[in-house]
DNA sequence: GATGAATGAGTATTCATTCAT
DNA sequence: AATGAATGAATACTCATTCAT
């Protein structure tokens, strides 16, 4: 019956209940019982609920860092590498729903060295894209009105945010919603000269080209 | 010495505490030690832990709302009424920003019959937004091609991460940041038609009007 | 029923424990239920099952340097102070015997803070009494063949091995064990000079002098 | 590299462990990490933690009285006899430090079987101290005054108590205090008859005797 | 003989809440 | 209105012990 290793049965479950109760709201009990395990079974494989919490952010945020670099080494236009790195999040997202809304809801509540291991990361997945528009920015397929690092975390929100409303049974999947934001970002910093590039990754580039 | 009245002191007290520690890293007893008072006190003003959340909570969605109204009324034109909403959202970051940091982190842990009270506000304030892009829309200021209620998500996340990172000590201030977020959505939705419009709102729509 | 205060109820019944079962043989829900209270009270009195055991080791060594003072400075020769010492502490045998065992058998497991509270507090009761030997060395009423602080040690053995042994239902009481111990200890460390002090003190002494 | 056999390498980890920490400041655990073997290596070499505390307080023990015994054997009069005791407990101490501390410390969370078996042992110690101050006594050489039972467990006490102050890197070596509580032990027992033999044993009656 | 993953009863401690004063 | 002593259910965590390999 019980196939999966005993370490893993526990991450998953875990995971499932913070996703549903948040992490203050699941003892460690309900836990154990609901993987079928033990306190002693817990404690064998996790010094505290706290280092828990911390394996759960650094699977997701390993796995986003990733997938995000994957993208920026595949292209090599800054217009490409922001299309790719946005379709990245949408992998991590089929993968990691669960994750990413606890590393959202509950980061506050790891303890301070687990935090900066984390940060260290998150600020890793940040720096990326920044670089891609300060790169863009200067060859100038991007607007240099805006400041880089503000646009960022702008980018960074809308993305993020999703894990709040996101519903796998909606209407639309993630990938569609990627398209959106391709769109909406793509339209928000690109200039003139981005225009025929941006054409062959956004539809909608192609009409408002025409239109003109 | 103490001329604020107890119940006020006690929310005060709590919010910053929460903002500090979050929801479930504090608990009433400290509270009442901070705020100078009893146990008697806290439960005299309060029925729980959990309805103080859910002051601190309905305190800053009830002044989003007013205030996001308030943008919407005094403007007459999509275009105007989202750079208003956008603007009003400063004004509510200057004024509560913690509340605006435990209203996003700790809301999955309000009872549910709070919970709903809540979600009925919040859903009111998207629904303004998203009114204010589909008569955009409507009206051919704003490009169809992107859904109205993905676009109102993305703006929200936009807008909501800030408390993520917003640092009152750093070089931008709530306004600055704001300006930007501005100009970035205005360059994702307007179409040739809201250009005109957009240019007196938005400083960089006229360079980028001339340069054409 | 209940006349005492919680926080002595709790004090006496721990004290009571301890001794039977050692410190690491009760548990705090023991303690509680044997003093008819709740975790809740014992935690409202003592921040920690450890403070609890500094508490008794604290009234034990207080009272005892207390008694042991007054007897110092109620007597002013070395001879007659050391007998009031000695006698000293059968009082606070007699009233705190169970503090004397946890003291003793149990102050290993006081956290470093408390354990160097207890330290300055037994360091004065040594000092005490080395005081008075080295006086006595000093006027010629004890040998000075003898190092004072190893015959200190040597008479605190002496006396504070009685709680591995002593019975309260055995042939002797405190009191007489006490006049023993003068005997040897009197015996021990006079000199001729002395002799005829200590005649006056102990019983012995007369025969013996006059068998001579 | 691991030369010794495991069940004495676990035996003297856990001794130095419990002699610093306490039986209960250490678990199983610990000590099989510091002696490098298993869970399984322990229980294979004892059947529980219990039992090792026992055989902790068995080998100290049966080594004290073996000492005791010899130095009894060796010597045919009351006075030399106690010297020879009293020396024999150097060696013990030198040997067996450790095992001291926590007999005297943890004897009280032994079993019953275990703590029934080890008083057999004890008492047979205190016996043997007890029927040389009585042969003493009927020999003339130790004085009646004083009982014998209350005097043995002065004796006891006093040496026994070193453990709680005894110092390896002290001032004075075991031997030197060994030889000091000879002094005052004689002192408070010898009857005029017995001076000659003492002389023989403890420097200090030589000079007391050719004073007078 | 040896391993170490797994157990689960047991432990100290916390904390929102109540209530007599 | 205000106090703070008292409650007790709930919680994270420990640890001696077992057992399949």
């Amino acid at each position: 019956m019980k196939k999966k290793p005993l370490k893993e049965r526990i991450l998953e479950t875990a995971l499932r209940l913070f996703n549903e109760k948040g992490f203050h709201g699941v003892s460690v009990e309900q836990i154990v019982d609901t993987a079928q395990t033990s306190k002693g079974g817990f404690y064998h494989n996790f010094k505290s609920k706290d280092e828990l919490l911390y394996q759960i952010h650094d699977v997701f945020i390993t796995y986003a860092i990733e997938k995000a670099q994957e993208a920026y080494d595949e292209y090599k236009t800054p217009i490409s590498r922001l299309c790719a790195i946005l379709h990245s999040f949408t992998k991590v997202f089929d993968v990691y729903q669960s994750h990413i809304t606890v590393f959202y809801q509950e980061s506050i509540y790891l303890s301070n060295s687990f935090q900066s291991a984390i940060n260290v990361k998150r600020d890793q997945y940040r720096y990326l894209l920044e670089q891609v528009i300060q790169e863009g920015q200067k060859l100038g397929d991007f607007r240099k009105e805006v400041p880089a690092n503000i646009t960022t975390m702008a980018i960074i929100g809308m993305i993020n945010w999703t894990y709040k409303w996101f519903d796998q049974k909606g209407p639309l999947t993630m990938e569609e919603i990627a398209d959106i934001f391709k769109d909406l970002i793509l339209h928000s910093l690109i200039t003139e000269q981005g225009k025929p590039e941006a054409v062959k990754l956004v539809k909608s580039f192609s009409r408002n080209s025409t239109t003109r």
